[in-house]
DNA sequence: CGGCCGCTTGATGCAGATCAAGCCGTGTGG
DNA sequence: CCACACGGCTTGATCTGCATCAAGCGGCCG
């Protein structure tokens, strides 16, 4: 194994305030690991042994119905952790982890994670104002369910994308890892049908282009408005 | 005021693991309030200055959006912290905690909580294994709106108030809190009319009984059946 | 005693699921 | 190097669960 160095996580705002030693010790327990793309990282209701920090790639988090029903609970992004159930004092995954795309992550043991929390606290604190930001989510996300039609769900789920892993283009911002309509009914509670005939349908008025497993936002703005329902269907 | 003793929070299991003398501690900087039914206890958007543990009575945590629409996050029992978003990074409240009935409440000022996060870990890591319950609880809704029909839904949501604040009764289990058609509606994204006509047809089943304000689970194993979608419509 | 709040129940409408059929581009194996 | 199979996508037709609209009831509280 190539020797892992501190550089690759400093300047990650999840280990801000952290000193170059203790980055150098967190770095010196990890083993890195690349995912290929389709891949499981982690599996749920499996033992989580692990949690991880991925470094390049995006994941797909998903969880299954016993129906064999998907629902994707979110997308991570490069620099964020996954996998930390042992620090909300569960022991096994809550959701299936799948690269969609290659991915480097980094791992740790999970029975590290007591010592860290000990040792590290800046560290610990990042991580619980993550962790509090993915439950500010996850109840937007029943709002949205509980309030907003289709239309407006598909439409605050592609602006979240776009803000989380949009790369510009000439075209306007693409998001920058494969989706599939399929992937994004299963964001949004619909069906792959729905959404296509809504990509179509927004297509045609110059607000996004889109095409196999590729979505570009055009029109960001406009497509705020439809979000938020401010908008009379043509 | 009356002078607070730890016998109020000894034995709540958020305390869990801390020795007498940090219980008093924690219990001599906090202040007692009682808040009358219907009253708010903190208020969406607002500066999080307290943090709370509700010591008696049952409290409705609810979302309101712009379009004044009512979504009901979660019902807070007695023994649970509330109000935390200083421990999750957050300088305001996601929500407004409404008084479901006469409540009791212990209140600590939000800047202490560093201190008590520095100086009781097995209090801080109770605290983040509960806000990990609550995000799987949050993720458990998103996937049954998702994938659940309202039924099932209703269904579902009638099983966790039972097992939450059930009381034993000849007729069966009952909620132990006034809650109306309409709060169970903003439970689980539908209208008062659906839940109603619902009500009803299981009163007709003998599934549940129900009144005014008032549900009572008569056959829970049965309304169980219906909740996990396992039963034909008559 | 009267008004209001919570509830019920019928009638109607529609967003979006489901059913169905076919297309296109891409990677693969012969 | 070509054929063809498969995965992702489109698009029409139909169906339906639940919202919405509408009206009225009853009991609790002021």
């Amino acid at each position: 194994m190539a020797s892992l160095d501190r550089s690759l996580i400093a300047g990650l705002s999840i280990f801000e305030g952290m000193a170059a030693a203790d980055l150098d010790r967190m770095v010196g327990q990890a083993r890195s690991a690349r995912i290929a793309k389709d891949h499981l990282i982690f599996e749920q209701e499996q033992d989580a042994h692990s949690f991880f920090l991925l470094l390049d790639g995006h994941v797909r988090v998903v969880r299954s119905t016993p129906e064999g029903q998907d629902v994707t609970v979110r997308y991570i992004s490069p620099g964020e952790l996954l996998g930390i159930a042992h620090a909300l004092g569960r022991a096994t995954y809550p959701a299936n982890a799948i690269a969609a795309v290659d991915c480097v992550v980094l791992a740790w043991p999970s029975q590290l994670w007591p010592t860290f929390a000990a040792n590290f606290p800046s560290f610990t604190a990042n991580t619980y104002k993550s962790v509090g930001t993915r439950l500010q989510d996850a109840h937007t996300r029943v709002v949205e369910m509980s309030t907003e039609q289709v239309e407006q769900r598909i439409a605050h789920a592609l602006l979240k994308l776009v803000k989380q892993s949009g790369r510009k283009t000439e075209e306007g911002i693409l998001i920058d890892f494969p989706i599939s309509r399929q992937d994004i009914a299963e964001m949004t509670g619909t069906t792959l049908h729905t959404v296509s005939r809504l990509l179509s349908a927004w297509e045609g008025q110059g607000l996004v282009k889109s095409g196999r497993q590729k979505v570009t936002v055009v029109e960001p703005h406009r497509l705020l408005l439809v979000a938020e329902g401010r908008v009379e269907k043509g």
